[in-house]
DNA sequence: GTAATTGTTCTATTGCAACTAGAATAAAAG
DNA sequence: CTTTTATTCTAGTTGCAATAGAACAATTAC
């Protein structure tokens, strides 16, 4: 089963299907220069719609792990290297937050924040402030109760 | 800036409050027994619905993270000690992958998938079908190209 | 005891993204 | 040239996020 989908989980289909197909290069049931099925082969095994399918293919090339192209279909480009690379240690991880009872959903989320506190070189920068963003208090010593 | 939001971005309000607070928890700005400011403050000060504010704070109390109690607010639980357990190793992760060039969204992807596929006790299990979930499309040996 | 604080619950509305559907088009492969 | 496949367009439905207002209940503070 290499893509695998669950209507009833609120996370949308075609992410669904893309991480499928991200978890397969990362665990190296997917190499680079593989041809993933059409989208179109997709959508029907699934019985999703066309458009939902390329939506998670499209997603896919934008984070540089596919290369489409009309007649050809998808294949896996080399970034499918860099993915595996991070297998192990991604395993281990959500094996250690589950050990600690931390949801699945709020580990992703650490891991997000902590890409959006130190962007782009900017180690545990100061300040970067988004185009609008808004914050409010600074922990300013709460009393213990 | 212990909450801090952007609406540009397309991941729900509710969820940026409780990743701050997460994140917070994480690292150790916040410490169990510390007292959130009211859902009534945050929206305030973030210029928010209240609804939205509270749904976040609610969201954390599922996961654990703070007990939630009328007339006495949002306090952080001990259950914070597990969440500061994994603030070294998240950030390392993280690092690693913006290195490599990995998007954050797809880093969160795989941990995600990685929690779906070993779940709850079972370690690299067999094959654990959720009620309405459809898969296709084993490897069979994809010819390289 | 009384008043202020704070979360809980209810109804209702608006805006947007996800998903579906159908169709025409363009590039690549056979 | 025919088939395959992604690309692009319009369009409709659905569900969630967010907002808004109000009443209510538990806890704290005076």
């Amino acid at each position: 089963m290499l893509i695998r989908i669950d209507p009833s989980r609120d996370v949308p289909l075609w992410e669904q299907i893309a991480a499928s197909v991200r978890s397969a290069v990362a665990g190296g049931r997917l190499r680079a220069g593989d041809r993933l099925p059409s989208a179109r082969e997709v959508a029907d095994a699934l019985d999703l719609n066309l458009h939902t399918a390329l939506h998670a293919y499209q997603h896919l090339r934008d984070e540089g792990v596919i290369d489409l192209r009309r007649g050809r279909g998808a294949v896996v480009t080399d970034a499918a290297a860099a993915l595996r690379e991070l297998h192990d240690d991604v395993l281990a991880l959500a094996q250690r937050a589950r050990d600690l009872g931390i949801a699945p959903g709020a580990l992703a989320s650490l891991l997000v924040d902590a890409n959006a506190r130190t962007p782009d070189g900017v180690i545990g920068g100061p300040d970067n402030l988004a185009s609008d963003s808004r914050d409010a208090y600074r922990p300013s010593e709460e009393e213990t109760s």
